[in-house]
DNA sequence: TCGAATGTAGACAGATCTGTCTGGTATCGT
DNA sequence: ACGATACCAGACAGATCTGTCTACATTCGA
């Protein structure tokens, strides 16, 4: 059974392109510092074609934001499929390790949704509606794999781990993003509290 | 002995209106979303008055930034000089209980240093430079009060807590800011010990 | 073969952006 | 009294912003 249909939008070349090229243009320099005519051009596409496809700057903002969860939840999903018979608790490691690995990346400048937060103030408009789902969802993840560790708090910790997380995503952004696999794994450790202890 | 003139750019009732005015809409929308026609209209003052003070925008984006970092040390030094009697460890959990009040005042919106670093991408930029120098200055400070607070690797552990700051500021302006007094104060004993441990 | 769908190219409107410039006014020290 | 300084008001240039529109080309299924 395929899901390629009805509730996403209808799927076309031309649309393709415009939304992988807003992801990097937007990424790399900011929602607001990048013009639809930019986009357009880079893209090889007309503007009727892409108000076609996108009613507005605000809806290709939402679209790329919702890719960035699709691609998160992803990944995620990957890494969960690959260490199912680990524990809960190097699954969580590995998940830490595998944000480092993107935040070190060249071109990495931060958490997306941090970012496009730090341009829409208006909580009513949809992109802070998108950027509160996921960072809904990554809790109640972490929450879940903490659940599986044994640990006795998991919400608790399960936010001090959401803590870790914007601070890796903003530190490997501004400060020196290799020396942050150590700072992360002494934090983890700290938090989480030796291996085996259910405290 | 004043230190108040000379390398600091001359004060004029005009230039502090417009670095006020400019400070509220650039923190409040982002500094990209805010034109320089509306700061002057904001602030009641010609453009050529603007331009007098302030060679170009980027110009005064640097002196938002400038000002903010001047706050923040004003602030902490204040904190310090009111907790001068107080063990180390007690300052470095009176000063997260400040960033948390902060963070709980209505119209925070994050870190502003965060904020400008996502909109200015560019490294080389003066923009950039004034957040890294906010940032040296901060972990800095954090490895101070832990060397004195008996840390035995307090510089490991600064660059935790640059962590949970960055964490905070986000989780503040993202999440439930009322909560958070909670949730810095679980993880700064998790990752600082239990009291009166030089671990 | 025809019509619908999808695409390109680009003019256009109306607003807003940064930065420059002209001209007039008020204040203040000497 | 006078010159310097600081300020206000606003026109202006040139670019760029979002979004609409016209006109035409291509593809493809019925």
């Amino acid at each position: 059974m395929r899901t390629t249909a009805s509730d996403r939008p209808r799927e076309s070349p031309a649309r393709r392109r415009v939304l992988d090229t807003a992801t990097t243009l937007f990424y790399a320099h900011g929602v607001h510092a990048v013009g639809v005519d930019r986009i357009i051009a880079e893209a090889g596409v007309a503007k009727a074609t892409f108000y076609n496809h996108f009613s507005s700057k605000d809806e290709l903002v939402h679209a790329y934001l919702d890719e960035q969860y699709r691609w998160q939840r992803r990944a995620v999903a990957t890494l969960r499929a690959a260490s199912a018979d680990m524990p809960a608790r190097e699954i969580l490691l590995r998940l830490f390790d595998l944000m480092i690995e993107i935040g070190r990346a060249p071109g990495f400048r931060g958490c997306p949704f941090i970012n496009a937060a730090a341009e829409f103030p208006d909580t009513a408009h949809p992109v802070r509606a998108a950027v509160l789902d996921h960072r809904t969802w990554f809790r109640t993840m972490l929450t879940d794999l903490l659940t599986a560790a044994g640990d006795t708090r998991p919400r608790a910790t399960a936010d001090i781990l959401m803590l870790l997380r914007d601070g890796l995503a903003v530190g490997c952004y501004l400060d020196d993003a290799h020396t942050m696999r150590h700072i992360v794994r002494d934090a983890l450790g700290r938090v989480l509290g030796p291996p085996g202890d259910t405290a």
